[in-house]
DNA sequence: ATGTGC
């Protein structure tokens, strides 16, 4: 008996079993390419690019297993955004593209012992307060300006710089993935253009769909990981998903330049030039990974900068030292990396790149890089929806290792493009239905960033983290639902 | 995502 199948344009997906298709290997692929997604879901994701970049990158050097999409995976530069692809560390390579242009975007979670009664009435006193005192929108203006060997203590360090300056606790560097700091960074292989572009945008959210975000706990479905993560049902918390602005930017586009431009043998084996990669052990290959490491740490220190900024705005709003409302990190997760990691792959044990795009890493229980706090019950994963539908926390399920290097997704994906939701939506007319319908209060510099950002523009998160679940790669724990919202 | 382009 054959699996059921799934077609779409010229490709045949395969059913392996339930939410995992694959496109079987044919021609110049290495792997077979795999989507993790339920029928519905499938079906979305099928109507841009995504599968046919996400075959693409089967032909990368060292690809392993498969490459993967994840539920929540749409179109993006060369790599889907929600791809994770594994790429040996030997002779292998690594791909700007299937890292992103936004080098370590991700988010964090901070609890507060606040009850959604303690904050109502206050809503539009908060939402004010923080957009007065949290820098968002496109451009320069950050909490700190920093000189030049500031900057570079930060890309070298990351949330230790943040500690020893003030801007953190240092419970806080516990609760990041990789403790808040890659040590393999090297300040001196970011261009002093992206330094320049970095240095008054330290703590700033920029645009997009970044945001900070506060949030009630609607629902806690694992009693035991809830207690563990310190989650109840009516807490408040707050979210905060940003990167590392134009320093990453520019870090990606530098190297993309180089890489395309010296390693032109390997660019003419892929069947497109937006997966530029460098072969493993190459002089760019090590660069680009000391400089990616260098503007991830700097994305942990903006959204430290932002996390920290926002206890001093509760403290005012709420009239209490931030340590009384109880204001720690939950979590703080990387959405766009690449990372040196040893996985098990048949028999043996070997060192990949494994690549995350739009993907959460979920190191189940009992992993020694899951935080201590939480070796028992498994890695924190935070999942944002839209601003209209709330999040997800999740833990690192069982089966993350099998069958995704340890990863899921990272949020409910876009649906359709900016440009598209601009002429689907009016900013002005998404607030006002958000305030009335569900008292969700939410300010941005720009009307336009509420309408390319409105909740009609993405996939439902529900189903998302139900493919999540239901596989094992990462469990259900709790919900949340928006109390008001901020963006840039 | 982005001093909203390659």
């Amino acid at each position: 008996m054959s699996n059921p199948t799934f077609e779409v344009d010229d490709v045949t997906l395969e059913q392996v079993r339930e939410h995992v298709w694959e496109v079987p290997q044919t021609g110049d692929m290495r792997v077979p390419a795999r989507v993790l997604a339920s029928e519905a879901l499938l079906e979305e994701i099928s109507a841009d690019k995504t599968l046919e970049q996400i075959t693409n990158t089967t032909h990368l050097p060292g690809i392993t297993n498969h490459a993967i999409c994840m539920p929540d995976g749409h179109q993006g530069y060369g790599f889907p955004v929600g791809g994770v692809g594994a790429l040996d560390a030997e002779d292998g390579c690594i791909s700007p593209g299937a890292v992103g242009y936004d080098i370590n975007c991700g988010v964090r979670m901070m609890r507060t012992n606040l009850t959604y009664d303690d904050v109502r009435g206050h809503e539009e006193e908060l939402v004010d307060s923080l957009f007065t005192n949290v820098p968002s929108g496109l451009g320069g203006g950050g909490i700190v300006e920093a000189g030049a060997d500031t900057v570079d203590e930060i890309l070298a360090r990351g949330v230790d710089w943040a500690v020893e300056n003030g801007h953190a606790v240092a419970d806080d560097r516990l609760h990041c993935e990789d403790e808040g700091m890659r040590e393999e960074a090297d300040p001196s292989k970011v261009s002093q253009k992206a330094k320049d572009r970095g240095k008054n945008q330290i703590g700033s959210l920029g645009s997009g769909n970044h945001f900070l975000e506060v949030q009630r706990v609607t629902d806690v479905f694992d009693d035991e990981v809830g207690e563990a993560f310190g989650l109840e049902e009516d807490q408040i918390v707050v979210l905060i998903h940003c990167g590392s602005r134009g320093l990453g930017h520019q870090t990606c586009n530098d190297y993309l330049r180089k890489i395309e431009q010296t390693h032109q043998g390997l660019l003419n084996q892929l069947p497109d030039k937006e997966l530029a990669a460098a072969p493993a052990g190459s002089q760019l290959a090590e660069d680009y990974y000391g400089a990616m490491n260098a503007a991830i740490n700097f994305a942990w220190v903006n959204r430290q900068l932002i996390m920290h900024r926002t206890r001093q705005v509760f403290e005012r709003v709420f009239e209490r030292p931030w340590e009384e409302m109880e204001m720690e990190l939950l979590y703080d997760v990387a959405h766009n990396i690449a990372k040196k990691e040893t996985h098990t792959v048949g028999d043996e044990k070997r060192e990949l790149y494994v690549h995350r795009k739009g993907a959460t890493r979920a190191f189940p229980k009992g992993h020694p890089e899951v935080p201590k706090a939480y070796r028992d019950v498994g890695q924190p994963v935070i999942i944002p929806g839209s601003m209209g539908a709330g999040s997800y926390v999740l833990r690192g399920g069982a089966n993350s290792m099998d069958l995704t290097f340890g990863s899921t997704a990272h949020g409910a994906g876009r649906l359709m493009s900016r440009t598209q939701a601009k002429n689907e939506f009016w900013g002005g007319d998404v607030q006002d239905e958000l305030e009335a319908q569900d008292q969700i209060y939410v300010k941005a510099q720009s009307g336009a960033t509420v309408a390319e950002e409105a909740p009609g523009v993405y996939k439902d998160v529900d189903e998302v983290v139900r493919v999540s679940d239901e596989l094992g790669i990462g469990d259900k724990v709790a919900r949340t639902f928006p109390v008001c919202n901020i963006k840039g």
